[in-house]
RNA sequence: GCAUCGAUGGUCUAGUGGUAUGACUUUGGCCUUCCAAGCCAACAGCCCGGGUUCAAUUCCCGGUCGAUGCACCA
């Protein structure tokens, strides 16, 4: 443990130092569970989001939303936030123990625990012990404890607000609105970076758990029957690890698969599931993830929402935390649609036309309102309905009205057979939702990417972040500070700039030492000016990982560095040349 | 949240009831023809609040943050 912890340690020390990461409002004082970002972190997470969006924007063009951090109580009410965030909690007086309240009743019998006030909870409590201590509870004070931060909106206190836990919940009221921005055809998806705020009782992970985190969501919306993903073939021959149900129950290692087959052996749910795993996959090892330490895991069916018809994790083992979450991947059916539907009173359907309109045969009772209307009067408008539902014989129906049977004769109403046309029906769509925890991802990315070399007998740390989300992308050298070479050396910086290269120039101290601090940030590439230079316009590049250099043109610079940052070429073709 | 332990320049640290040691880093200069070299100089610190005391970084109480265990983690 002692030598685990070590690498946190350092990973997090390198972090404070060099402005990656910061305890926020220092100081005042910080406050367990929110982290500033410095410079180069900042740097880091907008890389890390970029290579996001790449991949959700631009390859599945799923467009991104923004919606508010804070939403109406009945947003929070609909997603279920309201009641299945909070806990109804007791305090012991005695040992200062917190218990969930319904749980301690639950288990001395009392039947629907869950359903009582606070106050009915606490006059059940008071005779009964604490789990912990064993004295009675007394008058302790049963409250709800939600993890969702409570806010009120406008003067007054009027109006109750929460700070969303999610970004989804924006998304799913966004549906009629970005149903017709899609000219109503599934599927469909839209993403949404953005903050989300959990008051967490007790956040002791460092980065790992924070009150105030960045999410990236996307939420795909598909036809309940068609979860094939219309580019399955992308990823149908992708290798992913997979610790399956199975897997767990028998404590056995995950097994390593292409989509096809988790698909085909039934696995996985279904293919969007799957390409999203893959997909994610492809995602964290982009961004320095050590594939050696990703696994998915499939939740459990009694931890999975009862609404899920599937739910994957990618997780990442950490040297400090074990195996952390870092992405959930779920099939959330049509809960979140249909709920929201049911609260807002708002249609979350879409019309899906059939090929061929559907002619089906309809049988219709048409009632004789001239002698029905008149003869029951108040009672009529109850029997037509029933007549409408009624299955009449040869002579009548015998209905039955609140209680009483009334006998309607058939030459009340006519019987009409009908061919109906159906063009189409209305469907509620699916949510497929891959949900990333951005801060989670930058952690195991440092975490990953650290390394201590040996180099003349003195350790090297260094970050082997990759050059697509390595926050300073080149430095730039004067071999020495003299001779022109610092003038060279700022020009060419000036120039990257201008290409968009985020280059950093640096003449102070020895050659050595300057190499050594843009290691330990992780610039994967150094561009030195020394006096070949001034003979024939070269530079070199020198790359982070191996610490070998190649020599280049001046004027091909920023190409050559565009093409290594993008990693269109690697250093060691480069050098082979 | 409870319990235990801790907190001294940016980092690691010495030490103390009378304002603090050393190293590394950083900055400026000298030197230097490619991986933390050397020399000179400079910057910079006792977590916060209250108490005891002539005097508190030091002792006491409370808080904050961190580590560990327990609880919590839709």
């Amino acid at each position: 443990m002692a030598e685990t912890s070590d690498i946190y340690e350092k990973v997090m020390d390198v972090a404070r130092r060099r402005g990656f990461v910061w305890p926020s409002s220092e100081i005042y004082g910080s406050v367990a569970g929110f982290i500033d970002y410095g410079p180069l972190g900042a740097m880091l997470k907008r890389n890390i989001e970029n290579l996001w969006r790449s991949f959700y924007v631009f390859q599945e063009g799923y467009y991104e939303i923004e919606c508010p951090t804070i939403g109406t109580e009945a947003i929070f009410v609909a997603s279920g936030h309201v009641k299945e965030f909070a806990d109804k909690m007791v305090q012991c007086p005695h040992c200062g123990e917190y218990l969930r309240a319904d749980h301690i009743a639950q288990e001395h019998g009392i039947e629907n625990a869950g359903t009582l006030s606070s106050e009915a909870l606490r006059a059940t409590l008071r005779d009964l012990p604490c789990p912990s201590c064993n004295e009675p509870l007394g008058e302790a004070d049963v409250f709800a404890f939600n993890l969702m931060f409570q806010t009120t909106i406008g003067p007054g206190s009027q109006r109750k607000g929460y700070l969303r836990p999610e970004t989804a919940q924006g998304i799913f009221t966004d549906f009629p609105r970005l149903l017709r921005f899609y000219r109503d055809k599934l599927p469909f998806g839209a993403v949404q970076i953005g903050k989300s705020y959990r008051n967490e009782i007790s956040p002791r992970q460092g980065m790992i758990r924070l009150r105030e985190f960045s999410q990236a969501e996307a939420e795909i919306f598909v036809h309940p029957e068609e979860k094939n993903h219309p580019s399955f073939h992308r990823y149908a021959d992708y290798t992913v690890p997979l610790l399956t149900m199975e897997r767990q129950a028998e404590n056995v290692e995950p097994v390593t698969m292409t989509m096809r087959a988790a698909v085909d052996m039934g696995l996985i749910a279904n293919e969007y599931v799957a390409y999203y795993i893959a997909l994610t996959h492809e995602i964290l090892t982009y961004i320095g993830v050590d594939p050696a330490k990703l696994r998915f895991r499939q939740h459990l069916t009694e931890e999975r929402a009862h609404y899920a018809a599937d739910c994957w994790d990618a997780e990442v083992y950490s040297e400090r935390f074990g195996w952390v979450e870092i992405v959930g991947i779920a099939d959330r059916t049509d809960y979140d649609l249909r709920s929201h539907a049911e609260h807002s009173g708002t249609s979350m359907t879409i019309f899906i036309p059939y090929g061929e309109p559907r002619v089906v045969k309809k049988r219709r009772i048409v009632p004789d309102m001239g002698v029905i209307g008149p003869r029951f009067r108040d009672k009529a408008k109850a029997i037509v309905e029933a007549l409408a539902v009624s299955e009449p014989g040869e002579d009548g129906v015998r209905i039955t009205i609140d209680g009483e049977e009334i006998f309607i004769s058939a030459d009340l109403y006519q019987v009409r057979e009908e061919e109906v046309e159906i063009r189409g029906e209305e469907v509620m769509p699916h949510v497929i939702e891959p949900s990333y925890g951005i801060d989670r991802m930058l952690y195991v990315a440092l975490e990953h990417s650290y390394a201590e070399d040996e180099v003349d007998g003195e350790t090297r740390r260094l970050l082997r972040l990759p050059p697509a989300v390595a926050p300073i992308q080149v430095a730039v050298f004067p071999l020495m500070n003299r001779d022109g070479l610092d003038t060279i050396a700022r020009k060419i910086t000036d120039t990257l700039l201008q290409h968009r290269i985020l280059a950093q120039y640096d003449d102070s101290g020895a050659i050595g030492r300057r190499y050594r601090r843009q290691d330990e940030i992780g610039t994967p590439f150094a561009v030195t000016v020394d006096h070949d230079t001034l003979e024939n316009n070269t530079v070199t590049i020198r790359d982070r990982d191996s610490m070998e250099q190649v020599r280049v043109p001046i004027e091909r610079l920023p190409g050559t560095l565009s093409a290594l940052i993008a990693g269109n070429v690697t250093f060691h073709e480069l050098s082979k040349v």
